[in-house]
DNA sequence: GCCGTTTTCGGCCCGACTGTTTTCAGTCG
């Protein structure tokens, strides 16, 4: 697919023509094209074959043609000519906070700024903080952007983010001040990974003292390490993380604006300027303030509100990329995706059996805790020395450790799910053989080893095989802490398709296999899906909230998981 | 560059903040 190539491509243009001063909206219409193709699942060279590459909204008859030169030709005429008189470097230098395009242009034409390292120069000797509209504080503020840029390009994982916002979130809550307070943006979202934290907050006492006491016990928060601003209604800090520092933003809002800060900072962009557009044309106006006819308020207390002034059912977060969910809220056809209580079990867990650290017991109690009806014990099998995979004797003595629990459990309504995850051998043959397999409830298969051999064919084998239910770390991003393994995923995904085998959906920590534009196209295909922790350890079966979060993000609804 | 049951031309989301100005441009979220 040339999907991402294109995506790429019209970004540069974008990039570009920011850069030459080009018109903003026409900037915008390619960032917008750009987006639409990273995003799609559809095959775009299919749907430029059947000529309706302009029946797609944010496609137009400009753009359809260089998509259709590009995958006649493998060229793009106006990406030759866009780029042709930019240096390269110049274009990463829109990624610095504080550094815009028009900027970015000045520096270029008036110093010969042309990369990062230019940028540093003239801001060491001086030049930068001579030129027209330039002073010591612009320069400064750009400074700081280099530092920041160079810090932490990389956006945080999610559970990072997750982690760093509800100890945050707790801290506000202990001073006895706070009304009302989640965390809004990318974090609410559920995307993969997150770039700022936002978090609103909204005081009891409106207009006295709290607000600035909120404001001042988070610039005073445990783990901040420095405050880049603090004013009345908002503070940034930045927050140590596992993976570098991050920035945290706090916002104060009033209770009457609570909903519409909330969908305001919630996002994204290109949902929140779709639902903008639309008041307009109803004679609304909708800022993080409220929704307006006129000067008079019409909502803004509760997000739901913000959405019926539009005509709009209430949108779940996760679903708000302007990916056509608008225009479902307005039919009244947002489909029912899967919901965080839907989760009645978790399909992959170790225990200490293998390489887990939790006894089969703590693992029982600990899905009990969770409201679960079952888990399935899933420990690697005999091949995997280092994860002391289980020889079939030591399965068979598990099998009857979980039979016995069970009997206990009985009452409780809760079991353990006798399993396994058996490795696929490096030629494609599974680890265990069939008479083995036959006795367990749930069959999890997945390659640990060989990384550069065969890989995909090998998954294609183990498919064949009767007994597995599902193929784990079908993209091969990352395992057990290693290095990935390259696999055809159009071909995992076509076999899984022609098996019926489900793929899963592992929440470990920063693994989250599927990503979510595989699981968006597996969902398309009908192909059941399987969430599981995949976790070791206690804390990581809370991580089922990431893979629901990214099942979520793509559109599945409760039949399309396994469920038993 | 995209888009249109008020438009095929003239629009295209909104507000805050900052720093440099002397009324506003640039940037961000």
């Amino acid at each position: 697919m040339k999907n991402k190539e294109l995506a790429v491509l019209f970004d540069r243009i974008a990039d570009a023509l920011d850069i030459k001063g080009e018109q903003a909206f026409k900037v915008l219409a390619y960032r917008r094209a750009a987006r639409i193709l990273d995003e799609m699942t559809d095959d775009v060279a299919r749907i430029a074959a059947a000529g309706k590459l302009e029946d797609i909204p944010g496609i137009g008859s400009g753009i359809a043609k260089k998509i259709g030169e590009y995958l006649a030709t493998g060229e793009m005429q106006k990406y030759k000519e866009a780029l042709s008189d930019i240096p390269p470097g110049l274009l990463t230098l829109l990624d610095i906070q504080t550094l815009g395009a028009k900027t970015i242009k000045l520096m270029h034409d008036e110093l010969g700024v042309a990369s990062l390292s230019d940028l540093k120069k003239v801001i060491a000797d001086g030049r930068l903080a001579a030129l027209r509209g330039m002073g010591d504080k612009k320069v400064e503020n750009i400074r700081k952007g280099i530092e920041l840029f160079e810090k932490a390009s990389q956006r945080v994982s999610i559970w990072a983010a997750l982690r760093v916002a509800a100890s945050l979130i707790d801290h506000l809550k202990e001073s006895g001040l706070v009304d009302r307070i989640e965390a809004a943006g990318s974090l609410r979202r559920m995307k993969e990974t997150v770039g700022d934290i936002d978090i609103l907050v909204c005081a009891k006492k409106s207009g006295g003292k709290d607000g600035a006491r909120i404001i001042e016990r988070f610039t005073r928060a445990p783990g901040v390490k420095r405050v880049l601003a603090a004013g009345a209604t908002k503070a940034s800090v930045m927050v140590a993380t596992e993976d570098g520092e991050r920035q945290v933003d706090l916002r104060l809002v009033d209770r009457s604006s609570y909903g519409a800060a909330l969908q305001y900072f919630t996002g994204s962009k290109a949902h929140n300027i779709k639902l903008r557009s639309m008041a307009k044309d109803k004679g609304l106006k909708i800022s993080e303030y409220g929704v307006f006819k006129g000067e008079r308020k019409i909502a803004g207390a509760a997000e739901e509100e913000v959405y019926a002034t539009l005509g709009l059912a209430w949108v779940p977060p996760e679903m708000r990329e302007d990916r056509g969910e608008v225009e479902l809220a307005l039919a009244r056809r947002l489909p029912a995706i899967l919901d965080y209580g839907d989760i009645k079990g978790d399909l992959h867990v170790h225990s200490d059996a293998s390489d887990g650290t939790l006894t089969l017991r703590e693992i029982a109690d600990l899905g009990l805790r969770m409201g679960y009806s079952y888990i399935a014990i899933c420990d690697h099998s005999q091949s995997v020395k280092y994860a002391r995979g289980l020889s079939p004797d030591r399965l068979r003595r598990q099998m009857k450790e979980i039979d016995a629990l069970n009997r206990s459990l009985k009452p409780k309504r809760f079991r353990l799910l006798k399993g396994t995850e058996v490795d696929i051998l490096a030629d494609g043959s599974l680890d265990f053989p069939g008479s083995l397999l036959k006795e367990l409830d749930f069959v999890v298969a997945a390659i640990h080893s060989g990384f550069k051999k065969n890989v995909t064919e090998r998954i294609l084998k183990a498919m064949e095989n009767p007994y597995v239910k599902v193929i784990a770390h079908p993209t091969g991003r990352l395992i057990s802490g290693r290095e990935g393994y390259d696999v055809d995923i159009e071909k995992v995904i076509a076999g899984a398709k022609r098996t019926g085998k489900a793929l899963e959906l592992n929440a470990y920590y920063d693994r989250l296999d599927l990503d979510e534009f595989n699981c968006k196209r597996a969902r398309e295909l009908g192909i059941k899906i399987s969430i599981g922790t995949d976790c070791h350890a206690a804390s990581g079966l809370e991580m089922m909230r990431l893979g629901v979060g990214i099942a979520r993000r793509a559109w599945l609804r409760k039949g399309d998981i396994i469920r038993l």
